[in-house]
RNA sequence: GGCAACGUCGCCAAGCGGUAAGGCAGAGGUCUGCAAAAUCUCUAUCAGCGGUUCAAUUCCGCUCGUUGCCUCCA
């Protein structure tokens, strides 16, 4: 058994060997840090955060890289549209880099709430201006790019002969659909920005051989992952539109410089829909996750984003949120009530083998296969339903089997927590508030005991007004909060 | 206009050559003082039309529909 992942520059699935095990160099495009996260954010550090969790399971040392885009870059090549970070710091009438700070913040802070692992080494873009410069230099040095006399540095994309292996587009279909005036002084309409001469108003800039300027918009990627991970990466991960131009970009100025495979594979995530047309801020349906979470538990959006396949496309409906806030519920609740019976004593216990469990042992098998196959999450959950049904009938059986229990709550853990980073929660937390409600519990039982079911009902109504719902099980009364 | 992807039960969503996982919702049974929970059982031939094949949801073609990329975007 062994993983396999979608290569997109292989357009198939590929078993994953890094090029140096057990070490594994991974990098994927962060966020521009120019506004609050939105549900596409969600989706995308979701579907790495999981790949990154498994990676490390199955025994790699990942080193994970991702990059904070603090420089703004204007609306591509062709001298369009304003600088977004700039943009933003006019409209919120305060510097360029308060912005980029403040919605860095805002940007882990979300991913926290949703568990979303920190990256091993985050990076600014504006921290490596000087690797880029030099970065451009070496591709000057080796005729693969052109200055201008505006001061523009252009990759020269006829000098990089394989360029297009990832899109799968030729120069001539790259260029067909230029809709906007290219920029006068390129060579060919296809090249690309390294370097932007910046104009006086321009408020990010620095200084550099061909004069006061700005980084282009693919360059950031080559020299910060060449920086932290070396010329090879293993995996590079980010959204399918970005796929071309700017991971095609990101190749050719890579490789043209290095000589050696930029990428050995190349994951893509696809895109996510609001309603069924494309999230944007002009469609009015553009959903922040701060705003989200206002009404929604963050771990049930992480639950709805694993639910389907990362590389399908996912629409976002209030509808399917709530079938899967019900669905998690239900197995949280599983959970909770295994985790109450399963006793300290054996919580650790190591020497419990799912050799000894047949049915155990094959739904551990069908869990990590699923995973193996691309990362196949919606399979993998529906697999931990079949073993949260094998607790639930063990649990309400009369003569339990404790170490059954404690090796099923040992994968539920391992499966639900550690893999697909669902928080699950403790119940060995306990409050004051559950001690009460315990004790509650007990007056209620005794109650019963005596056939004074008015007293037990109204115990029980009364929880249920201030949102405690109790369940008499055949082991014992449980609530849910 | 060019290039892709997708269309599977009421809803969400896997599977992608050998006659359809799972979740939500729904129906019925068991358990229970009742309720809830849990559990058991039940509910689809895969947009349409052709073709390839012993065999197609799975491959090919066409049609219809939806979405995305080609311009910053996860």
């Amino acid at each position: 058994m062994a993983l396999k992942l979608y290569n997109t520059l292989a357009r198939g699935k590929q078993e994953f060997l890094p090029l140096n095990p057990p070490y594994v160099g991974m990098y994927v495009c962060g966020p521009t840090v120019y506004g609050h996260s939105h549900l596409g954010h969600a989706r995308s550090y979701i579907t790495y955060d999981v790949l990154y969790r498994y990676l490390s399971y199955i025994g790699y040392k990942v080193k994970y890289v991702q990059n904070i885009t603090d420089v703004g870059h204007l609306a591509g090549d062709r001298d369009v549209g304003e600088d977004k970070i700039q943009k933003q710091a006019r409209l919120e009438k305060t510097d360029p880099v308060e912005i980029a700070y403040k919605y860095e913040t805002s940007y882990f802070d979300d991913m926290d709430r949703l568990n979303v692992a920190r990256p091993s080494i985050s990076c600014r873009a504006t921290g490596h201006i000087m690797e880029m410069i030099e970065h451009i230099k070496g591709l000057l040095d080796k005729q693969k790019a052109y200055v201008t006399k505006e001061g523009n540095v252009y990759f020269n994309v006829r000098s990089y002969k394989e360029y297009g292996k990832l899109s799968g587009r030729t120069l001539e279909e790259a260029s067909e659909g230029e809709r906007i005036e290219v920029a006068k002084d390129k060579i060919n309409p296809e090249d690309f920005a390294l370097w932007k001469a910046a104009e006086k108003e321009h408020l990010m800039q620095w200084p550099s051989p061909w004069g006061m300027g700005y980084p282009g918009w693919h360059i950031e990627c080559s020299v910060m992952s060449n920086k932290y991970l070396g010329e090879t990466l293993d995996i590079h991960g980010g959204g399918l539109e970005n796929s071309f131009p700017h991971h095609e970009c990101e190749i050719a100025q890579s490789e043209a410089l290095y000589d050696k495979t930029f990428v050995r594979y190349f994951v893509h995530h696809n895109m996510l829909t609001v309603d069924g047309s494309k999230m944007g801020k002009s469609l009015g349906n553009f959903i922040i996750l701060k705003d989200l979470f206002k009404k929604t538990d963050p771990m049930v959006l992480r639950f709805y984003i694993l639910q389907g396949h990362y590389r399908s496309p996912l629409d976002f409906t209030d509808e399917a949120l709530n079938a899967s806030a019900a669905g998690f519920e239900r197995l949280k609740n599983s959970i909770f009530s295994l985790r109450k019976t399963v006793t300290d004593d054996f919580q650790n216990s190591d020497s419990i083998s799912e050799e000894d469990y047949p049915d155990i042992k094959r739904v551990k098998e069908d869990f990590l296969s699923a995973m193996d196959d691309d990362i196949n999450t919606p399979i993998a959950i529906s697999v931990l339903y079949e073993l949260m049904k094998i607790s639930n009938v063990e649990l309400s059986s009369d003569d339990k089997d404790m170490n059954k229990l404690a090796l099923i709550n040992r994968l539920a853990t391992l499966f639900a927590e550690e893999i697909l980073g669902l928080k699950i929660g403790s119940v060995r937390s306990q409050s004051k508030e559950d001690e009460l409600i315990e004790l509650f519990i007990e007056m209620r039982n005794d109650f019963r005991k005596n056939k004074n079911f008015a007293m037990s009902d109204k115990i029980r109504d009364d929880l249920k007004g201030i949102g405690i719902i109790l369940k008499d099980g055949s082991s014992g009364t449980t609530y849910s909060k």
